[in-house]
Order: C-alpha cells, then structure tokens, then sequence
DNA sequence: GGATTTATGTCTGCCAGCCGACATTCTCTA
DNA sequence: TAGAGAATGTCGGCTGGCAGACATAAATCC
C-alpha cells in the first residue's frame, strides 16, 4: 500500500523547470471542461500550476473508473508520450485549473538531453503503476467496506492536513466519484459513509471529508 | 481494448542489446521458482531470453492477481529501477526460463547514454500501465463471464497463432490463473470454461486453449 | 509403474451489494 | 433569493458469483 507518488517537481532544478515550462503554452480550464479524452492523438503532456484534474477510464457501458487525482506541480498525459498514441484515458479539471501543454516532440527532445527528468518520468509511471496494481488487488480481495477504509485512509495520508487528531482532506468530492474509486454503487457509497459519520468516524463538510478518528478507521481494518 | 505491448526489443539494434546484455549475468530458473518477491529491494532488471515469467500481486490475504505474464525477449523487473524502491509485485518462472539480470545502476548508467532505450522502457511502462487500466475497467464494469471472454480473446490476439478458423494459444494455463486474471474463483472459471467448451466455442487440450470459434467468442459480448 | 500431488468438474446454500425508485436536502446560478 | 439542478439519504427485492465440500482425472515424481 501506500507508495506514495513524488508528486512535485521538487526534484527538479527551478531551471530544468523553466526551461521545460519555456516549451509550452499557458492556458486555463473551467471546472468541468475536459483536458483530452479517450481516442484523441496524444499530442501534448501537461504541467498543472494550479487546480486539480481528474484521471479516468470509460467503459463503453459508460461505467467510470477513476485512476487518480493530479494536483499541483504535477504532470499527466504521460502515457502516451513516446509513440503519439491516443489517449486511453480522459482528463478533466475538477476546479478551475491552470495547465501547460507541452507538444510531444518538444517534450521528447527535451528529455533526451535531461536525462534526470527522464529518469523523474519513469518513477512517476512506475508509482502511478503500483497504485493501479494495488487497486486491482483490492478490488479483488477486499469488499466494498474495506476498500472505502482503505481509500480514505490513502487520501488522508496522501493529500491530508493534520489539525490535532483531526486531518482535513481539502478535496470536492462528490460520492458518485468516492464510488467510482473504489468500484462500487452511489447508493452503497452513501450508505456507508453514513454508518462511518453515525460511529463519529468522520465528518463531511461540504464535500469535505473530514477524518475524526484515524483510529477508528484504521480499526475496521483489522474487524471485518 | 488491446494496445499490445512493443514486447521484442526488435526497436533496439542488436548493437544495442548485446551491450545491454554484456551489462549483465545469465541464470537459468526452474519452473516455479521466484526471480524475485514483494519486498525484496528491487536492485535488477531482467531480460527474458527463454521461458515465462507471471509477474503477480499478492494481497494480505493470500489472494493472487496475475498482472500479466513475460514472454522471450520481453524485460521485467523496472518498476523499482530508478529509485531502487523494493518491489510491489512478484514474478515467478510458469516454465524453465533464462535470464539475464542487470544490476540497476549499471543499467541507469546505460539509460543515460542510450536515450533511445530509455524512450523505449516508457512506452513499456506506458503500455503496462494502459493494460493495468483496461484491466481495472473491466473489472469494474464487466461480470465474470463477459471478464473471461475478454481474456480469451485478448490472449488469442496477443499471444495466439491462427491456423485456418482456429487460434492456438501456446500457453500453459491452469484455472485457477485464468480465474486470477480476472478475478473470479477456480469453481466459477472452471464451470464457465466448461460452458465454453459444450458450445464448441474452444477446447483445452493440455491446458492449452485452443479457440474453435472467435466469432462465437466475440458474439457472448454483445448479448450478455 | 504405482503413488502422491495437483488440477478439474459439479452441486448447493447463502449473502454482499447492485439496481431501481423515490423523497429530501444542498448548492449553485441567474 | 428563488428556482433549477445536482447530490444525498434510504428502502427492499433480486441475483451473481463466492465458499465450502467432495469426486474424479491428470500430471509428476520416485
């Protein structure tokens, strides 16, 4: 579990950034509008400066699979980088958002003289590659139940703020998007989220998650 | 669906490989054997020249998900390579195989002065990544039967060589694999295999698949 | 070539969680 | 600030497929 991504570009020289930023244009994204979308060329790879983008996959049965966030300072678009193929997923902003777009040839050219960026490339598939795997693994071995503990217990850690025993996890959330985390129904998100709210586990603040007891949480791991 | 892996480093000038290959030592693994487990510090990667490789998730519970298997010429073990992170997953010899394990850092020190190679392990990262995705979607979206006519034919593209109407898949599977593939039970797999074969949809002959009818195949997907 | 392990085939009860349906409440926008 | 639209809360019936349990068949190993 818990392979946590390294998500900022801090590993970078303020310079290597610049000069890689240099290369793309600057736009802004409404809420809502999407970024690219399953079948289009992928022909750019994105920087995010401010907001938040949600990564996803659509079953033809119009099933929605939610593989990640990104939020500031980091890249997506990635995956199809070096042939130029179509997307596979879809990329939306979540908030009102503020990306760079990098060509790909530019982008390639680049990375074949800054090799250490390569190299921050490659660990950013490789992470976002054992996130995938371990939600594969749980949504095969774990119920429902347990895989919400597990997803917030995740988003808590990742992208929490601790005020006391209390963390903030400062993310819109919607529990339509909560299920489609974890591979369940709205109906059985919402149900659940309640019993946790009922037992003092948590808190929900406009679509805010607040995690009351860590220890609670974590308990129901261990009880199933 | 299906974006198949660039598995050969047919990409790659044999100039390139062998150095590539001199980096590093050969050793055979009997079927069975692990090359390496989760947990383990990822300190190689390794080149396939013979054999079969199923690299694996394995959750705390003791329930296996088969990510997908390695073939001759393909390369595994890179998630972990630039950071030396321990591994994630496993990956265990399903044949007698030879391999040759590079140690990391000679093989970042390689990456670097061989910018095309290291294009080359992103698209296979990239590509993984895709099929993990796929993989997640269809779990999600898809019920078992559905799950496992999509491996068959999946498997047959990738890996099948066509005869006439027929589709030999030179692998050797047991149910209970195929059922970690797509998340399901041995029972549940093997009865529906049995389904398959009453309908003269294919036959297994020695644990090999061997696809009588893609078009049967195809036509489960649209009626389910 | 016989014994032991490993894989396959089949049946059954049971329950997690999906699905539809609806009321209520919240949150934006005009 | 009203009104539309979106999100949440809740119920109950239905069912896919899991979990045991066991018999048989097929590999594999001395």
């Amino acid at each position: 579990m818990g392979s946590i991504e390294p998500s900022c570009f801090s590993q970078l020289d303020k310079q290597e950034l610049d000069i890689l930023l240099s290369l793309g244009t600057s736009s802004r994204y409404p809420k809502g509008t999407f970024i690219f979308s399953p079948g289009e060329a992928g022909q750019h790879v994105f920087f995010l400066h401010k907001g938040r983008i949600k990564i996803s996959n659509l079953s033809p049965a119009g099933h929605e699979v939610i593989l990640w966030f990104c939020f500031s300072c980091e890249m997506f678009g990635l995956s199809e980088i070096t042939r130029g193929n179509d997307r596979a997923v879809s990329a939306q902003a979540c908030e009102d958002s503020e990306v760079t777009s990098i060509p790909r040839e530019l982008f390639n050219t680049f990375l074949i003289h800054h090799p250490k960026v390569a190299f921050l490339i490659m660990q950013i598939l490789s992470c976002r590659m054992r996130v995938l795997g371990d939600m594969l693994v749980n949504l095969v071995s774990d119920n429902v139940n347990t895989r919400l503990v597990k997803l917030i217990l995740r988003l808590g850690a990742q992208y929490g703020t601790r005020e006391g025993k209390v963390i903030h996890l400062d993310i819109h959330l919607t529990h339509q998007e909560i299920a489609d985390m974890i591979g369940t129904t709205r109906q059985t998100a919402t149900t659940l989220l309640g019993q946790f709210k009922r037992q003092g586990i948590l808190s929900i603040d406009n679509r805010r998650i607040l995690i009351e007891s860590e220890e609670l949480l974590h308990g129901l791991l261990k009880t199933p």
